[in-house]
DNA sequence: ATGATATTTCGACATTACTGGAAATAACAA
DNA sequence: TTGTTATTTCCAGTAATGTCGAAATATCAT
């Protein structure tokens, strides 16, 4: 994960209507959510959810997938434990990686490391 | 850290040049570093830094002391900490905060815990 | 084909953010 | 005091972002 990837997630995630979006997206877990449930969830406009939709999904934070008329979108785990990883590692003087039990984000049950 | 802070920080951290000037202080640690002398670093004009300075000083995530005519800006990795707790927390589907051996963010040699 | 539903794209406007020169402020030295 | 250095505040211009109505696209059912 570059530094450009970096500034746009970042970027993506510091708009209010967007971090709602995607903490709406983390709790849908892999199931996700389709664009007219969110903007009913949140009470935004459509054209302004797809506008938002757009920043996070070309931000890598959430993915697309269709079911029929439906655009479902699902929180791209992967990618905002990339965005944790670089920040722990480069915003926080740690000299390598943090020894966190495994990824920070995950779905739903995550196991409880070590201890 | 409520929501408001959250995307004070975000937005602070999604500019290229703050977030140069962060990644800086974060190595510079708790010495910091001067107006100037983050100037000369990343060839930023003194106003325009001024401005980027201020931004993440009302984010919390730099403070400031004064050394003579000197203005020494710090980390402030307190901060840094609960916004990626915040994220881990909220953004990661963790039920409750993430096992990871404390403070994620310490200025320079953090014991690597546990294991 | 026609119509209904779900969502996006377009366009225009309003707001906010970034940049840097010039003037103001703060601290120190002679 | 007067001057010098360090930094900020003020100001104006430019660029980027957020909002949403209206039109366009995509999918499905009849």
């Amino acid at each position: 994960m570059d530094k450009k990837d970096v500034l746009s997630s970042l970027a993506a995630l510091s708009q209010e209507t967007r971090l709602d979006i995607f903490r709406l997206l983390v709790q849908a877990g892999p199931e996700g959510r389709s664009a007219g449930a969110i903007a009913d969830a949140l009470g935004v406009a459509p054209a302004t959810l797809s506008f938002h939709l757009s920043n996070l999904t070309h931000a890598g934070l959430i993915v697309q997938r269709r079911a029929s008329r439906s655009l479902i979108y699902t929180a791209d785990f992967d990618r905002m434990n990339a965005l944790l990883g670089f920040l722990a590692e480069n915003c926080c003087g740690r000299p390598t990686s943090v020894p966190t039990c495994e990824p920070v984000c995950a779905p739903s049950s995550a196991a409880s490391c070590g201890k």
